[in-house]
DNA sequence: GTGAAAGCGCTAACAG
DNA sequence: CTGTTAGCGCTTTCAC
């Protein structure tokens, strides 16, 4: 093109240092750059095979050549398919309203990287709940997303119920209860719990302790299970609804073996992070673990295998779990109805509990 | 009317409470239902000062009722903003290909929370590098996006600087140096190298050994402001680029110690993850921390304070990081010329390097 | 095979 | 203050 300025429409601003000065940004650009009709551009681009092989190299030489990138949001609109998966961590009885908790971290790592190998993008974010289902609504009905994934249940079973019942692409991590609504994929809680209790029974504890705070399901269950085993063997379990300000930790634990009047030699962490900070507190006050004290652990982060001593715990898949929750997200996009799934939590057996 | 779906009975004045399940999914359908055009309707919901205030909050009201949400495509289509920043991280040189360090996941953790404040949505892409530039540029050139955040430059420098040159709401987490094109916010690795080794030896060390892959240009820096502070003092030092499989570390150690023909006792580890595994062989091998060997290193997360020993390490700022890095973002959104940030590091002592 | 035309659902002038 | 009128940039019939 002799004169180049010219650009019906919008064409930008910046001059292209590689020659040719039109700016190629929408199809119809490049539809008059091909000399054919934009909806050929748009099905060139798209690969789709109703176009001459010749003119569609043609297109597509022409599109990379001017690095040319067709405009999502319209596509999206236009197409009414995002692509795009929103993942949203609730962040409800969280003291400390940050995305922090490691176990959940790790569950975003590999949650993205699943969509990312499905061919979803992944819009993440953050909710306070604020007693309305206001959170999770504005992304489900936000016309962005194709699904959603929710990174726990935080203490907002209901709402995520009341969403569940008339929005189906959505999968959370999390408890699941018989008649549930909505699909969750989480670890057997109570199991772990008792499992978690029993080991440290059987390795000779006798004057149990569960750290963890309860407002979620999650941790509820681990504490129910842990305590109905205490119950079952007819030994004392105090729990102790610890923060994860882990200076206070040490008097929490110190107050709670006073008031229950009696010494604790048995510990079950709703998580591996608060067993660190156990073994830390422990450490600091010269006991010995697992002599004095025996720990349990749960979720079986990598970093479980590096304290010192190493951590016994409870295992969680976290890596088969987000790829079933992205299965089952991709199974009800489809409208299969795809249920929840229950999955059993492993013993992991290191150095924080005595050899049975 | 001629067609849609208006149920029997209420079409006209009480706003119902029986349920009437008309779907209103679009502007029009609450225009119609409210009595007024498209236009008042987007203007109501936008809270915009121009619409009656009792005609506005009718309107809010009927969309509360009815649960609706304008499209976001639509309406980012419509508006040429997104109201997105897209998080991105390099995969580039990274073995395992797949979104886990601890220290990048927390800068995300951080950067989600900041953004979501500032009222941004996020999109989040994991990256891996091929060659060409698209990984990026088919983020930034997709109009899903008002701007982009980089976790990390991993072995990407040139790309990255080539895209800056004409996308200018970029900003990465990372190294500077004069005359770099993109804007980045990072610590001053070289200097938390030297400040690293330069403890290491006042405190008694006086054969070093690094230990960190050095592909990525942060930890390369590290390495070369560890080693210039060991040759000023005439202290040998020795790289071993280690991989993250942990497994191999203990061998990997042993060997490095052996080819260099000296025992090692004091380790420079690229990052606290690192360091955290150093400590576990060393541990399983009889060593002594710090008595026979003392270990730093770089990062403090959280979890630095509770290894054992507590790790002694070189503090970054992730918080105020991430708020630089958003900050930065918005400036330049706005037009404004945001340049780079290189913090200083500090150093964190704690248990596993000697009292002075 | 390709062009023309009709919108996706919303916002933003511009009238009134 | 509110209705009308154009599109945002793309995909997708529907003809030719």
């Amino acid at each position: 093109m002799a004169n180049g300025q010219e650009n019906s429409g919008d064409s930008g601003n910046t001059p292209d240092t590689s020659g040719v000065p039109v700016t190629v940004r929408t199809l119809a650009d490049l539809a008059r750059l091909a000399g054919v009709s934009t909806g050929t551009v748009s099905r060139a681009l798209a690969g789709k095979a109703l176009v001459n092989t010749e003119t569609r190299e043609r297109i597509q030489a022409l599109a990379r050549e001017h690095g040319f990138r067709p405009n999502q949001m319209a596509s999206k609109l236009r197409s009414k398919r995002t692509g795009v998966v929103g993942i949203v961590i609730p962040l409800g009885h969280e003291k400390r309203q940050h995305i922090s908790d490691p176990f959940f971290l790790t569950l975003l790592g590999w949650l993205a990287d699943e969509l990312t190998e499905s061919g979803y993008d992944v819009m993440l974010s953050r909710a306070l709940p604020d007693g309305t289902s206001d959170w999770l609504e504005r992304v489900t009905g936000s016309g962005m997303v194709d699904g959603v994934l929710l990174i726990g249940q935080s203490d907002q079973f209901e709402v995520i119920e009341a969403v569940a019942r008339h929005y189906r692409p959505l999968v959370a991590w999390g408890a699941y209860s018989e008649g549930q609504t909505h699909c969750a994929v989480g670890t057997d809680n109570i199991e772990g719990g008792r499992i978690a209790a029993e080991h440290l029974i059987a390795s000779g504890a006798r004057k149990l302790a569960f750290m963890g705070e309860i407002k979620g399901i999650e941790i509820d269950e681990r504490w129910r299970g842990a305590s109905a085993a205490a119950a079952k063997a007819g030994i004392p379990i105090v729990h102790i609804p610890i923060s994860l300000a882990s200076e206070e930790m040490g008097a929490q634990i110190a107050e709670a073996a006073k008031s229950a009047d009696f010494t604790i030699d048995g510990i079950v962490a709703a998580s591996d992070l608060i067993a660190m900070n156990v073994l830390h507190c422990l450490h600091e006050k010269g006991r010995a673990v697992p002599g004095d004290v025996q720990v349990i652990g749960f979720d079986d982060l990598p970093l479980a295998s590096l304290t010192m001593p190493p951590l016994t715990t409870i295992r969680q898949e976290i890596g088969s779990g987000a790829k079933a929750m992205v299965e089952r997200l991709r199974e009800r996009l489809e409208g299969a109805p795809a249920g929840s799934l229950k999955m059993p939590p492993r013993l992991v057996v290191r150095e924080t509990t005595k050899a049975v």
